[in-house]
DNA sequence: GCCGTTTTCGGCCCGACTGTTTTCAGTCG
């Protein structure tokens, strides 16, 4: 009996977006697009595999996934197809759907061309534009054709729509310390990034910065004119657009004071987020927007009084709420525990006391291990593990058990010297060790067993099927002194996907063997990612952030792996190198083992 | 089509901007 091919949660996502997209087009309900588009964003977000949910029957428990699309996606499931989906697919062409990513290109307008024109790919709307022939339609001018070419030349030249949080940072954080600094010192009174950036996404749309002054236009001048702006998109009196060279849209906008809380509320989003604010908002007499609430009269107040507030937590407060970490706000439930005042407390930057991945000259780092120590003590930590490449890695010199031996004197040395001088800091060694395409490691159970920690990671035979892959892994998981599962999903963020392994099985495996799972806070990796991380705290996981830093600048981005674990919902306590050292130790397998 | 601190029906967020318009529809964030 041959099996139709697995679908995965990406792919059922696309198939209900495309179903919401054509519904769309075919001016449907409304509602019934806004399901589709929620039912395929939540399925997008989802931690377990859509497949292993149908399989027990648990569909309807996906947020936005009620009976029609869970049967739906069930008919989709078992059978590769279904008709319903079919047929919307044959009806409207992929090409008149793809118009839809030209901008200011809708539903409404990309219908009228494919039936009044004929027009079903970006190809032909092109070719179309640069004929002139758009012109002639109602509601079109020859200014929508040129605005048409210029969106179609955007879009083939922007690759990559999203750019990475470790590049979108900097540049942002970098804007406003050089608006501040063309501009007299009052004349900024808050300055402050919003948007995906603020709540830390892994990847950002584009950059909003939101800033209080009395004199907006000195302020939008002066951004408009700093030397990394390349176009300017948008030039109003209290919002502007700007793209820099590489492409990145970055918008500042300028508000009151006495608006700021809830203009930064607005513009922090996500919009699901808002969405549920606001509609939390309208079932107490209240409609919110950027500036503030201004009464519907259906509740006590009188219809259009208004409310305003200077800080986001007062305005979250008076709809009954606790404020709510930036890094939380994508409605995945945020909105009911703060009402109920049951918002986990985050961890933060401050609770690290340490990391327990990281590399030295050893292996393929440009840092000493005295050299890295020194900036582990710089970050104020307490404790910090050499973890080099073991052996098995080609591309990287690996380090086997005479290197181990060699380098485990030089520690012992320089933990002596911390002794003498009482500095309270101890460096660790342990091992990146390689899980090898058969799941054996790079290094004995012997030699293992002589380390403080080992971290166990795939580098190589990353193409392997999901079985393959994840037996592989489950292999190192089950072995007693592998402590910690490093970035399990092997990404690079707009480089290279995930493997196929199946992190449901992973992260129980890890919950049953007490591996800790890693989020490895390099910003091209962010693995495992906000996703899996509460799914990993949902099963009972503890999660390790390590830098996984090459050199000693290679700490410094320790702030994104706290990101990711916040939006994770992870709690300091759900951390093991939030930990002194002795209880951190403990929490490792090898002293598990020895105890008992 | 989904959902429930107005739960099995009747709701489902809000404003700015743009281009083509003489009052607005469409798109976007």
């Amino acid at each position: 009996m041959t099996e139709p091919t697995r679908l995965t949660n990406r792919q059922v996502a696309d198939i209900l977006a495309g179903v919401g997209a054509r519904l769309q087009i075919l001016d449907a309900n409304r509602f019934r697009i806004i399901a589709f588009q929620n039912a395929a964003e939540s399925i997008r977000n989802l931690a377990q595999d859509i497949n292993a949910i149908n399989a027990a029957g648990e569909l309807k428990n996906i947020p936005g996934v009620g009976k029609g699309i869970g049967d739906a996606i069930h008919h989709l499931l078992a059978n590769g197809s279904d008709p319903e989906f079919d047929a919307l697919f044959e009806q409207v062409p992929q090409g008149v759907v793809d118009m839809m990513q030209v901008p200011d290109m809708g539903p409404k307008k990309a219908k009228r061309l494919w039936e009044e024109l004929g027009i079903d790919s970006v190809d032909a709307l092109r070719t179309a534009a640069e004929q002139g022939k758009l012109r002639d339609l109602k509601g079109f001018g020859a200014k929508s054709e040129e605005k048409i070419l210029k969106g179609i030349e955007l879009l083939s030249t922007r690759v990559d729509e999203r750019t990475s949080i470790g590049v979108a940072r900097p540049l942002a954080l970098g804007m406003i310390a050089a608006l501040k600094a063309a501009l007299p010192p009052e004349t900024i009174e808050r300055i402050e990034v919003a948007g995906s950036l603020r709540r830390w996404k892994e990847t950002i749309g584009d950059v909003d910065i939101l800033c209080v002054s009395g004199q907006p236009v000195l302020v939008m001048e002066a951004f408009r004119s700093l030397p990394e702006v390349a176009h300017i998109a948008g030039a109003g009196e209290t919002k502007s657009s700007v793209v820099l060279g590489n492409g990145l849209q970055v918008d500042l906008r300028v508000v009151e004071a006495k608006n700021w809380g809830a203009a930064l509320q607005y513009f922090t989003g996500s919009k699901e987020h808002n969405v549920a604010v606001r509609e939390l908002a309208l079932k107490q007499g209240w409609s919110l927007n950027e500036y503030g609430l201004t009464a519907t009269g259906s509740g006590d107040a009188a219809e259009g009084e208004q409310r305003f507030f200077a800080e986001e937590a007062d305005l979250y407060a008076f709809l009954g709420l606790e404020w709510v970490p930036p890094e939380l706000r994508e409605n995945r439930g945020e909105v009911q525990a703060a009402r109920q005042h049951r918002l986990p407390t985050l961890v933060a930057m401050g609770d690290l006391q340490g990391e327990l991945h990281g590399h030295t000259t050893y292996s393929d780092g440009t840092g000493s291990v005295a050299e890295m120590a020194e900036a582990a003590r710089a970050r104020g930590y307490r404790y910090w593990s050499v973890s080099d490449h073991s052996v098995g890695l080609g591309i990287v010199q690996g380090v086997d058990a005479d290197k181990l031996r060699r380098q485990r004197v030089e520690i012992d040395a320089y933990n002596a010297h911390c002794t003498e001088q009482g500095i309270d800091f101890r460096l660790l060694q342990g091992s990146e060790v390689e899980i090898l395409a058969d799941g054996a490691l790079g290094l004995s159970d012997e030699v293992m067993a002589g380390l403080d920690v080992v971290v166990a990671s795939i580098h190589s035979a990353q193409r392997q099927d999901r079985e393959t892959i994840t037996a592989r892994c489950l292999k190192a998981i089950y072995n007693p002194h592998v402590d910690i599962l490093g970035h399990p999903t092997g990404r690079l963020i707009g480089s290279r996907p995930p493997t196929e392994i199946d992190m449901e099985r992973v992260l129980q495996a890890c919950r049953e063997t007490g591996t800790v799972v890693e989020i490895n806070a390099n910003p091209a990796r962010l693995d495992v990612n906000d996703v899996y991380a509460r799914r990993a705290l949902e099963l009972g996981c503890k999660i390790a952030i390590n830098c996984d830093a090459h050199d000693v600048l290679g700490m410094e981005i320790a702030e994104f792996g706290i990101g990711t674990a916040r939006r994770g919902w992870v709690t300091a306590a759900d951390v093991v190198n939030t930990l002194p050292l002795d209880a951190m130790l403990a929490c490792l397998k090898d002293v598990q083992a020895k105890d008992d």
